[in-house]
DNA sequence: CCATTTATGGAATGTTCATTCCATAATCGC
DNA sequence: GCGATTATGGAATGAACATTCCATAAATGG
């Protein structure tokens, strides 16, 4: 009955999730976005509303693919071992050297507070979730014993927070894909029953 | 022979520090600016230059008054005393639960990444700066029996550096200040020798 | 193959931005 | 208190921004 939408959606999406990803918010131009994504306004417009919805869409679709990240992970591995391996894989995302993005989320946690509040407060909660799937990791870890006796839960997660977090801006200073591989080694060592050393 | 200069330097760098801290380079106009430092546009860029050179002085100050606060720190403790009393003292600054600001240097990078690779780059280097100054303090625990048996010190400086950048985050992500003591002491417990668990 | 309908991309819009210009104000040596 | 000189803040400028408008293109039902 009409003209039929060109353009590829899911494509689209993802042009515009590497241009914030490497630029952040604000200083990516919506001209920008629009030579990224290959489309011109008009159909920018209709289909994606607005810069600030366009970026709501896309964090939508990040969280989403990490949060299935975390469940394929989960169906293989438990306690530490799915921590670590979450880490791991996450680390391969975030300290690609020829990119060098760090974290979506992060970068734009730390953007956006004083800006725009409510969006601030909406990425802080995408990581609630997180907190809560290593809260249950390191209670598995704790029935089985490897993780280390003087060490809580809450502690754990709080320790695992900040590495997340760390390593994200790491990567973004330019830390190698090697060195986070280590630097993720070397915290799950921290933290597990000490076994080899000492 | 004529006009003197009006502008409190000190105080004006002092309000574009803090607009600055809160809200980012990029989102932080001109007009803001003066308004915060309460001067004109002619007083502006006669006394500054232009917003980026603005910018790199406020840096520049923040830079050194944070070496400074190292210093203080080093004339009294040595070793892990001097990294946890740094630690402790930065996080005040960090996580201040009315302003909640994050690390200046650490949201700059993440900023400046892809946007300004100069300035980033120059960001990037502060940090070494830091990394060798944790690097001496960790040899002299090493020396001391302090340290971990099976932690290097350059596994330490790595682990301190992604805690140091990952609380400056989850602070900006509004971590309280009490939590982010509570993550110190932890971290530091972590790479001392085990004495009383285990 | 025409009429209708909707997608499209480039031109137009109005706002905000960083910066410059300038008339005026303030100080000093005399 | 006058002349020279420089600081000052508001008005002016031009570029860039997000968004809207619109003539045209593309598809379908008849």
């Amino acid at each position: 009955m009409a003209r039929p939408v060109q353009i590829d959606r899911s494509k689209a999406l993802r042009a515009a999730r590497d241009i914030f990803w490497r630029q952040g918010f604000t200083t990516t131009s919506v001209s920008q976005l629009l030579k990224a994504m290959d489309i011109g306004s008009g159909s920018f417009y209709a289909a994606f509303g607005s810069k600030p919805e366009l970026f709501a869409q896309v964090i939508e679709k990040y969280q989403n693919w990490s949060a299935a990240q975390w469940e394929r992970i989960r169906t293989s591995r438990k306690g530490l071992d799915a921590i670590s391996e979450f880490l791991n894989s996450t680390v391969v995302d975030v300290s690609d050297k020829n990119r060098r993005k760090g974290c979506l989320l992060v970068n734009s946690i730390l953007e956006m507070e004083g800006v725009d509040t409510a969006l601030h407060q909406q990425l802080v909660g995408k990581f609630n979730g997180l907190e809560h799937r290593l809260s249950v990791c390191l209670q598995e870890a704790k029935d089985s014993g490897t993780l280390r006796k003087d060490l809580s839960v809450a502690e754990g997660v709080g320790y695992l927070m900040t590495h997340i977090y760390g390593l994200r801006v790491a990567s973004r200073a330019g830390l190698s894909r090697a060195e986070a591989r280590q630097r993720v080694q070397l915290l799950i060592r921290m933290i597990s029953t000490s076994n080899t050393w000492e």
